[in-house]
DNA sequence: TTAATTCTGGAACGATAAGTCAAGAATAAA
DNA sequence: TTTATTCTTGACTTATCGTTCCAGAATTAA
């Protein structure tokens, strides 16, 4: 009976994400959302609503993204002191490589967005919460195998390295030099 | 030959440090800077030229106001490692009981405006600097009379213990609950 | 081919943005 | 008191904001 859309909405999804992600919300424009994308005003409108919907939309598309990345952290065969340095190396190598310096999409909204924003803040309590989870199964595992110390319990020693890497992703705004990070990263895994 | 100001300056950018630090830059309009700051339009862009430079000055208000805070920390009597564990713990209390969540000025400032803002990257850096390095010094002293551990650089320690307190401003935006910070905090200062 | 439906792009909307400006009130030196 | 100067106020300008709406192109079922 009709038409289908011509464009693909993922694919919009994610280039709005990457607007957002670099410029903030309030900073970026329906305007620049609407030559970035590729499509016109009105579709913008028809299929998301308005520009607060389609950034949800956006971080809902970044929190799926970076879930695949958790899951495969945890799921790779490694020892789970390796899994984690590993993935802070990684963080550290993707924050010094990108020119925009966007640092982590869930932490800008959680400082631009949180605190005004009910559901955007359950949003973000969320995804924190999944990363919480996420490191305290494997420092559980870790433990259990006895490389990691089990002094601490496993949910405490994850809220701690979820801080971690918060900071990291505030220190990765300032361009503070590999170093900083690194000496942040170090202690912070030597605790373990 | 001329009239005087009628208002007081400094007051002026204390009000508008408390309408950029809960809203952000983008967000606050200068609109609502008027009204808050109970001056006209004319003059406010007679004194401080622009809302970005208005902006630039509350910065330096509110560096100034943590500036001595921390000098008050590092002159205080007490032993390097109990002046931190109050310092931190003074941290939590007044991000629990902010209703606003306004968080750490100059890490909402970093976030929203750093990686767009050369002159405004400078500024954060410096204020991250200062603070790295009066934890340098604290550390220093505490390794000095053997309450702290000394297997690590007082540097490195200081990165690492910055690192932490700007995961702790991230975390204090999302309404994490009391228990989830101080965990960081315990885990994070039991390195020392 | 026709009719029903949906998508598209851009014009247009009212609201509000940041910033300017001029006219009058206030002040202090002469 | 006069005069020169500065401050204050709020109306005004120009531009852009987010959003709505509509006319026409595109598509598919009948």
């Amino acid at each position: 009976m009709a038409r289908h859309k011509e464009f693909d909405q993922n694919k919009v999804v994610n280039k709005a994400m990457d607007l957002f992600w670099s410029r903030g919300y309030e900073a970026t424009s329906v305007q620049e959302l609407v030559d970035h994308l590729g499509i016109g005003r009105g579709s913008l409108y028809d299929t998301f609503g308005d520009k607060r919907s389609l950034y949800l939309n956006a971080l809902d598309c970044y929190q799926e993204r970076s879930g695949v990345e958790l899951l495969e952290l945890f799921e790779q065969t490694k020892s789970a002191k390796a899994a984690l340095q590993q993935f802070f190396a990684a963080q550290i190598d993707t924050a010094i490589a990108d020119p925009a310096q966007r640092g982590c999409f869930v932490v800008n909204t959680a400082v631009e967005l949180a605190p005004h924003d009910a559901e955007i803040a359950e949003k973000v309590q969320a995804a924190f919460g999944k990363m919480e989870d996420a490191f305290c199964q494997l420092i559980a595992k870790g433990q259990q195998t006895g490389e990691i110390v089990s002094t601490q319990e496993p949910r405490c020693l994850a809220r701690f390295l979820l801080n971690t890497l918060m900071g990291l992703r505030v220190m990765s705004k300032a361009k503070l030099g590999r170093k900083s990070l690194e000496d942040s990263v170090t202690i912070a895994l030597s605790m373990l």
